[in-house]
Order: structure tokens, then C-alpha cells, then sequence
RNA sequence: GGGGUCGUAGCUCAGUUUGGUUAGAGCGCCUGCCUGUCACGCAGGAGGUCGAGGGUUCGAGUCCCUUCGGCCCCGCCA
């Protein structure tokens, strides 16, 4: 039944050879120019926009009905395709040589005025572009944010059909367990006081599924994680989460690149080159300060433990005689700071954990040091000379224990590096960061945690080294960086019981609660389990990257504030008495 | 849990430092005029719970307390 004359083509194709046909399109109204004598109006859908044209002597009814209409009315409208006059046409639109000279108007629905502009830059706060979020998302560059994920879903499912991946979907409702981030609870209204949890990521699902002899598979699969939000983390998200078997580290990463580079050559039309660099954890938090290095600029950590090991300074020489590193980078340029400057940049490095601030201000022929009533001036000068500093640069030194200094020196190297433009808009760095810790030790817990997940398998040539000294041994894992985001995190699993249970032991989980929370894990594993290894992207970060968005809420078509709300649909909120009740459940 | 910052017209903001006439601007909106505009133009007009609640004061957008919400960061995120 056609209640309206459906549209001949889209708001984005007509040109020149168009012309003299009749067309009829729909879409909404861009914006309206009544000329007094003549009605343009520009027409939007999500294929782009056409100049449409109301004038009494192409349609006199036509015309008059154009009058009433405003922004964001639906209109069916037919007419004819007609050239521009000469120096009328508008180069800045695809469609621009032509306009739609219209004969028949159809009103499908009036609009009220948005509360912003539905085009690309508006300034208008974020929250107002949540609230109003079907119409945020009628801006062109929403929708191509949107298409170009969709893009990424078809060339991921287009890779790993062509490599015989099979696609399997996993429970959304599953059993909670007590690793890794809090959980979202569900509750069960048929077991009274038991409860589903959202899973944090299918992990154990496809981990059975090896089991099963599913030796290759993926899913494209929405995660949950109760944790506080920031612009590239939300409560729910999207991983490419991939399993394989009978695999060691170099098929798992070698798989992943190939992903990886269909999409960058599918979105970008960008050929990353293969092998991705690799790194190892430590060096990477010796040259960066991060375990997700930004290896798009230099600055990288110098230590200058040895060099201010015997210096008069307490601090310093009392931190490397701890075992802890002194370590430096070189800020180009930054001399001549005051200072309120070097106040501000002792606060800021505090607020990120450190105890204090030395800097070097390196001038033509002396230097000032902010510790210069501790360090003698050749102290002073190698510090300079190991920092690679020459005359214009600010050096900056923290002590403290190895990590903690290096990542509060690798948060100053990234802050300063985005302060002096210093961060190239165009590269795009891809690497590999291996040899993780398989554990670290948890001062709130009091126990060892997994750094990875308590799945990851122990580095071979570090098993003697499990029971000594745990946190000596590395894990075999590997994370992949873009641009210092972490884009994708795998590893090879332990695939026998005995192990499994010693990793559980080793976490402080005892055999009972861990045949209560893992079991039939344990249990699956007593049947032949296959060697295997995985890794898991995050599609919102990648797709927040690739489309040079500052969050990836730009790239999620409905997603929650940084508070955790959805500020359309108004959730969470709250719900009915009885659905309390059913579900055996009361508020304190 | 902590830190920073913001909340005034539909939108983006000024006004808050130092309390004082009728709270302003730009855009948008409405009306009229205008036959080649495309950020149309011109003229006129409407539009306010100053986030909410309480307090101080002769008087609060402005000062105090409480509270709600947005954004960013730390913790957290196996």
C-alpha cells in the first residue's frame, strides 16, 4: 500500500547527468531560505544533501505548502532534476550542480526546532547531545562514525570467515566470578538469593569451546564491567574476542595483525607495515614509563641511578641504594620556565603519586637545579649530559621504586609532549608489548594477583621460579599498542588441570573455592583440552582511534555519561514494588 | 572513594571578584518584506524557576550550607 511517493533516490546522488529526469526524494528538512519569490530548501538523509527548489511557477501548491515548513519536517518531494544557472552552483556539496525543481510536496511529519543543529560542528554541550541522542546522531559526522564502525564489524567477520574462524555466540547471563572487575549482578527470580552476573568478557566460555574442538573462533561481543567510566572506558563495550588451538604466541599475534591491517586498509585505506614492533614489557617502562608506550614522539626515561647514586643527595641515593631508579627526561625548550610554572609541574607530577620534583634548567653555559643545595655541579652537569639535554631544555627527575617513578615519569613525558605539539597527528604506531609479569602482589588484598588474568600461562623458562619468587615470572602475554592506547590484550592459556589448579593456589584461592567458582572449568579440562591462546580488541577504542574521536562515546551510538547514566532513556532508575518482590529482593 | 572544572533564554556564553534600578549578547525561534539563495539578506518581536532546596540580608544570579547533574583526572578497570 503506498501511502507516499517512496523515494527514486537518495538525498546524496543526483548530478548532472540526472538532469530532465522526475525524482522523488525523501529525507528531512537541512534548512529553508524563503527568497520571498522562490523556497530553496536543502534535504538530508544519510547519503548526503540536495538543493530542492518551491517556486509558483514550477508548482503553485507545491509552493504555498512550502511556506510552512521548518527544520527537520520529513518530506516526500517530486520534481524534475534541473541544472543550476550558470554561477549558482555550490562546489562545497556533491550534489551542487543540480537543484530539484519540485512539483509535488508531501509533508510526512513536522518537527519541532531541535534544540541544536543538526550538522557537524556545533557547540553544544554533551549532555544535551545524550539526552537528544536521535537527534546528535542525525549529524553527518555521527552517522559516519557509525558506518565506519559498521565497516569494522564486516571486515572482522569477512577475516575470520576467509581464515576459518567460526562465530559463536556466548551467554550474556553467566555465572559470576570473583577475578577481575566488579561484576554487574543479575538477579534470579527463580532461585531466590542467587544471582547471574554479566560476563566481564566470555573468557572461560571460549576457552571450553577449544575444549569442544572449535579450534578457531570469534565473536564480535558486548562485555560489562561495574567500573568507574572514563572517555575511553564504558560499563558496557564491544570486544573481537578470538580464540584458537594447537597455537603458540607468534600464530595468535600473527592472526591479530592480519585484522588489524584489513581494517586499517579497509577504513583508512592505510597499509601498516607487518611484523607490528615488539617490545618487552620492562623496556617499555624503561623507555616510556607506560605499559602502553606512545612511540610516536622521542623524549623517552633516561636512568640516572648510577650517575646520582653517590651523590650528597639523601633522597636519591637512598632510593637507588632501595633498589628503586632516579630516572629523567628531557623537555625540549622549556628553559625559561617560571616559577609558577615549575610549581605547577611539582604539583601536577604529585597529584600522579610523586614525592617531589627536581628539575634542571639548562641554560648556555650554567645550569639551575632545584636540588642545588644537595648536588654538586658536576653532579649536577652529568645529570645534564646523561639526560641528553643541551642548552634550552628542562630536565625532570623522579625517584622513587621502579614502576611508580617510571609511570609518574612517562605521565609528564605524555602531558608535556601534548603541551609542545610534540605528538605527530598522522602516524600510526603499532606494536606488541610481550613478556608481561604473570603476577603482581596486591598490598590491598595481601596476596598475589594476575596481571593478565588467572588463565595466562606462565612463561616455560620461568616455571622453577613460581613458588621462589612469583613475581619474577613473566606471563605469556601480549598486549597491542596504537598510538599508546592499548587496542588488544591476549594470551596463551593454561590448558591442564594440575596447573591451572597450582595458578588458583598460587592467587590465594583455595581448591575449594576454586572448584566452587571454576569448576567446571577444571572439570573440562580432565577431557583432553588442546593447547590454546586468544586475544580480544577493543572495537570501541579502535574505532574511537581510527575515526580521530576524543571519546569513544562519539563512536557508541547510545552510550552512559561518565556517571554510569543513560541521560535519554533516563536508566538506571528505578523499578516496580512487585518486580522487588518477585525477585525476593529489598532496598536497605 | 578522592581531586579539578562547569551549571544564567531553545543553544553557546557574559554578568558572581566588591550583594543594589527592569539580568544582557550572539545564534536559533516567531512575524513582515524580498525570485538564485546555500551561515541568504533587511526590519520588527517574543523568549528567564539564574540547576534544585534551605539560610544570611531591607535586598541574593552574586555570600553561606545542603543537594542534583555534565566533563576530565587519580584510585579502580584480571
Amino acid at each position: 500500500m503506498a501511502t507516499f511517493p517512496k523515494r527514486t533516490h537518495t538525498c546524496g546522488e543526483l548530478r548532472a547527468a540526472h538532469v530532465g529526469k522526475d525524482v522523488t526524494l525523501t529525507g528531512w528538512v537541512q534548512t529553508r531560505r524563503d527568497l520571498g519569490g522562490v523556497i530553496f530548501v536543502d534535504l538530508r538523509d544519510r547519503f548526503g544533501k540536495t538543493q530542492i527548489l518551491f517556486a509558483p511557477q514550477v508548482d503553485q501548491a507545491a509552493y504555498e505548502g512550502a511556506k510552512d515548513i521548518r527544520s527537520e519536517y520529513v518530506l516526500s518531494v517530486t520534481g524534475r532534476v534541473a541544472p543550476r544557472p550558470e554561477g549558482t552552483e555550490n562546489p562545497e556539496l556533491p550534489t551542487g550542480t543540480v537543484d530539484v525543481e519540485v512539483h509535488s510536496l508531501v509533508v510526512l511529519n513536522k518537527a519541532e526546532t531541535p534544540p541544536f543543529a543538526i550538522e557537524d560542528d556545533i557547540d553544544v554541550n554533551e549532555d544535551i547531545r545524550l539526552r537528544y541522542r536521535y537527534l546528535d546522531l542525525r549529524r553527518p559526522v555521527m552517522q559516519q562514525n557509525l558506518a565506519t564502525r559498521h565497516r569494522g564489524y564486516q571486515i572482522t567477520r569477512s577475516y575470520f570467515d576467509r581464515n576459518d574462524f567460526v562465530e559463536v555466540e556466548t551467554p550474556i547471563l553467566m555465572k559470576s566470578t570473583p577475578e577481575g572487575a566488579r561484576d554487574y549482578l543479575v538477579p534470579s527470580r527463580i532461585h531466590h538469593g542467587k544471582f547471574y552476573a554479566l560476563p566481564q568478557s566470555p573468557q572461560t566460555y571460549k576457552q571450553i569451546l577449544m575444549v569442544s574442538g572449535f579450534d578457531r573462533y570469534f565473536q564480535i561481543v558486548k562485555c560489562f564491567r561495574d567500573e568507574d567510566l572514563r572517555a575511553d572506558r564504558q560499563p558496557e563495550f564491544t570486544q573481537i574476542d578470538v580464540e584458537m588451538s594447537f597455537v603458540d604466541e607468534e600464530d595468535v599475534m600473527s592472526t591479530a595483525e592480519g585484522l588489524a591491517a584489513d581494517i586499517f586498509k579497509g577504513i583508512l585505506g592505510v597499509d601498516v607495515p607487518r611484523p607490528f614492533e615488539r617490545m618487552s614489557y620492562r623496556e617499555a617502562m624503561n623507555r616510556f614509563g607506560s605499559d602502553k608506550p606512545d612511540t610516536r614522539f622521542g623524549m623517552e626515561i633516561r636512568d640516572c641511578s648510577e650517575v646520582v647514586a653517590g651523590s650528597g643527595f639523601r633522597v636519591f641515593q637512598e632510593t637507588v641504594a632501595k633498589g628503586g631508579i632516579v630516572g629523567a627526561i628531557c623537555v625540549p625548550g622549556l628553559a625559561d620556565s617560571t616559577r609558577n610554572q615549575m610549581d605547577n609541574l611539582t604539583a601536577l607530577a604529585k597529584s600522579m603519586g610523586a614525592g617531589g620534583l627536581v628539575y634542571l634548567k639548562v641554560h648556555g653555559d650554567t645550569i639551575e637545579c632545584s636540588a642545588e643545595k644537595f648536588l654538586k655541579p658536576e653532579e649536577v652537569k652529568a645529570i645534564a649530559v646523561w639526560a641528553g639535554a643541551v642548552a634550552g631544555d628542562l630536565v625532570l627527575l623522579i625517584s622513587g621504586p621502579w614502576n611508580k617513578a617510571l609511570t609518574i615519569l612517562g605521565g609528564l613525558r605524555l602531558e608535556m609532549a601534548g603541551r609542545l605539539n610534540l605528538i605527530p597527528r598522522d602516524a600510526w604506531n603499532l606494536l606488541w608489548v610481550t613478556d608481561f609479569p604473570l603476577l603482581e602482589y596486591s598490598e590491598e588484598e595481601k596476596r598475589y594477583v594476575a596481571v593478565h588474568h588467572p588463565f595466562t600461562a606462565p612463561h616455560p623458562d620461568d616455571l622453577a621460579l613460581l613458588d621462589s619468587a612469583p613475581d619474577k615470572v613473566r606471563a605469556r602475554a601480549y598486549d597491542l599498542v596504537l598510538n599508546g592506547n592499548e587496542i588488544a590484550g591476549g594470551s596463551i592459556r593454561i590448558h591442564s588441570t594440575e596447573m591451572q589448579s597450582r595458578m588458583f593456589r598460587l592467587l590465594g584461592i583455595d581448591d575449594e573455592s576454586a572448584k566452587l567458582k571454576f569448576g567446571f572449568m577444571l572439570d573440562a579440562f580432565k577431557y583432553g583440552a588442546p593447547p590454546h591462546g586468544g586475544i580480544a580488541f577493543g572495537l570501541d577504542r579502535i574505532m574511537m582511534l581510527l575515526t580521530g574521536s576524543r571519546s569513544i562515546r562519539d563512536v557508541i551510538a547510545f552510550p552512559k555519561t561518565s556517571s554510569a547514566m543513560s541521560l535519554m532513556d533516563d536508566a538506571p532508575s528505578g523499578v516496580d514494588p512487585r518486580q522487588l518482590d518477585e525477585l525476593h529482593i529489598r532496598i536497605v
